[in-house]
DNA sequence: GTTTCAGTTGCGACTGGTTCGCAGCTAATC
DNA sequence: GATTAGCTGCGAACCAGTCGCAACTGAAAC
């Protein structure tokens, strides 16, 4: 039975842009469609958010934001992230909590995928594949349950992490 | 193309303890075949988790051993806590923070499975199937990942929230 | 283009879950 | 039963995230 899968490396919590697999809608765009507010400080955070190849987490965003408005406030930051994960915008990962207890985000991508994470070096992976999409199917139809959100997190040591061990 | 699933469904929170699939090992004789200090503290806390019919929260935890142990403190409990997860003898959940950032806490079954959580009425529902098994084994051998800890959970409308909606 | 005001922001104080350092205690080994 | 590594309770500290409020501002209505 075949499947198709797509893994996509990436250096020290880096993410790929390039993976072929996935796309990312323009938040800006989704944000005046739903006739959202739009403030300088949404617009800085949301293009820090969509140009990230890495996933970001609060105190980083702001850390990010800060370089191009040194007033912008962390509450600011923790209510665009609110607003972005309530519409659907975004998705919160925890990354199996491999530092701390934040929260990672990402923009909403037009397929949902798995995250890897090293335990040793810290390195996360991204993987799509059909399985994934069909055992999202039979969950749904076999429970009743109407999905709106899936995390699919795993935890563990990566192929090169398993090489050096030894 | 087939495949065994199985769905537990469960009052607010609750685990059904009687699911077929689903089998946990004695956490005691764990740490005992590991050479695990056993202290009256820990006896009681994992006895708690062991024979819980809903998953924990420290918090909730603390509140049950205290009945039977007044002089217990959240720090035993977190530290305990730590311990077992360190040694894969129980699983830690977000459930989709569905209630606050809490942590959840289960004894580590004989086999893998998803949570999925109603944001509606707060219901969790545990789901095993063989497709879960097979994305976990296809994960592993097309990335080259050594799979330490999945979690797998869902965030949504259960069948009679969906309902009672309309 | 000006007015209007609901919605947004920065601020600072606060919360809730979790962690830490330490002195005293105790389970397991000898 | 003596020894001691390691566990416990305590209180203070930590940290990510939240809240109430007064001032500000984007965009709808004129």
């Amino acid at each position: 039975m075949l499947s198709s899968a797509h893994v996509a490396t990436e250096s020290q919590l880096g993410r790929s842009k390039t993976d072929p697999a996935i796309t990312r809608p323009s938040l800006m765009k989704e944000l005046a469609a739903r006739h959202i507010r739009i403030t300088a400080q949404r617009r800085l955070l949301v293009n820090i958010i969509q140009d990230s190849p890495r996933h970001l987490d609060a105190a980083r965003l702001l850390e990010i934001a800060r370089k191009q408005d040194p007033e912008i406030d962390r509450a600011t930051v923790y209510r665009t992230l609110a607003l972005l994960k309530d519409r659907g915008l975004i998705d919160e990962l925890d990354l199996m909590h491999i530092e701390g207890e934040k929260h990672y985000y990402e923009a909403k991508t037009n397929r949902d995928h798995c995250h890897m994470a090293c335990f040793r070096c810290g390195a996360i992976m991204e993987y799509t594949s059909s399985s994934f999409e069909k055992l999202k199917k039979e969950m749904a139809s076999q429970s009743g349950f109407q999905i709106r959100v899936v995390r699919l997190e795993v935890g563990g040591f990566c192929k090169r992490c398993r090489k050096s061990a030894r």
